[in-house]
DNA sequence: CTGATGTCGTTGACAACGCAACCATATCAG
DNA sequence: CTGATATGGTTGCGTTGTCAACGACATCAG
């Protein structure tokens, strides 16, 4: 009944390695959640609108296209339309023309975006810290992202991966 | 090549740190989708939708209670009822009264759900095998399972806006 | 310039999920 | 037994997300 597990390439119904992967989907689950909930009591903010805020804070100018907007938050592109509109709802973005490009619009972020993200910023690097960071000793954080960027990589619909598109982390502003 | 960053105890915007979290946060996305997407055009069946057809199929009798199957698929009580709502209408389950309880409803593999759930799983194992486990060394992906169990039980208590949660209730160690 | 084609963002229709309210039943105090 | 309370599951409703279709503009061949 036992099937020999690492032994072959092939992975079975039964092998231990399938509960990493459970293992992850559930860390990813509750750790998404509490994130998302202690954003969303303390300051009004799903972690995805947190997330969109802070893209657009960290663009020079706190302006950015919507098309990148999509890739960064992980949403598809209607589904950034609806967050933005959300967030300009909330007088915390202002849509704008794109100068460049007269198809494109851009989200910028009005003093209220910005201040609402500094407040909500410190609630979230504080559940990063507690939840994610502390549970992890350096090299295994260095290890997570390592593995983390190859299953990225594998998974990685359509190229668009690993386009390391992160120059200047120039953080918040301040 | 790896800074250490671990100065202080206090997380910043700007710490590479955070980069770890959205490498995982972006892995996670990927990868889910990718399986999610495979499983429907192969099978018709949604990744949510498979896993409790895993989690029946797998239990005795191949019955589950609503309520065991919420916390293996990581949904909330309406979320099941809608997901088995959904199999039995496909004729993969069927609702039955819990024999010991007379509130409870359980959820039973039809045949055709477990033919269904044999097809399946011969795609979801060679996704996970090709986008997850193969992009891991085996000892990679006992880091991972360390870690994300660290990072789950922390997430996952009820801490939220206090205490650090008290270390390895039980069970496991390491 | 003009037309073909691709890209950007929005919209409508819809699927999936959570929360709170709600029954039905279990369980426990007295 | 009886009433109070807790638990399992479903339902109504609001929220959030995707996909396909669309209009507006860009871009390039001719």
């Amino acid at each position: 009944m036992t099937e020999s597990v690492t032994t072959g390439r092939n992975l079975t119904a039964s092998d231990p390695r399938l509960e990493v992967w459970r293992t992850f989907l559930q860390a990813h689950a509750r750790l998404f959640r509490r994130l998302d909930e202690e954003l969303r009591e303390e300051h009004g903010l799903s972690l995805p609108e947190y997330e969109a805020l802070v893209q657009i804070g960290r663009a020079p100018e706190r302006r950015v296209r919507m098309s990148h907007l999509a890739q960064q938050v992980l949403l598809s592109k209607s589904g950034v339309t609806r967050l933005i509109d959300r967030l300009v709802a909330d007088g915390f973005v202002e849509r704008s023309a794109c100068s460049h490009d007269a198809r494109g619009a851009e989200a910028v972020l009005t003093p209220a975006g910005l201040e609402r993200l500094r407040a909500a910023a410190t609630t979230h690097l504080r559940g990063i810290d507690r939840y994610f960071v502390s549970a992890l000793g350096a090299d295994e954080l260095d290890t997570l992202a390592r593995t983390m960027q190859a299953v990225s990589l594998r998974a990685g619909s359509d190229a668009a991966a690993g386009e390391a598109c992160d120059p200047v982390p120039d953080g918040l502003p301040s």
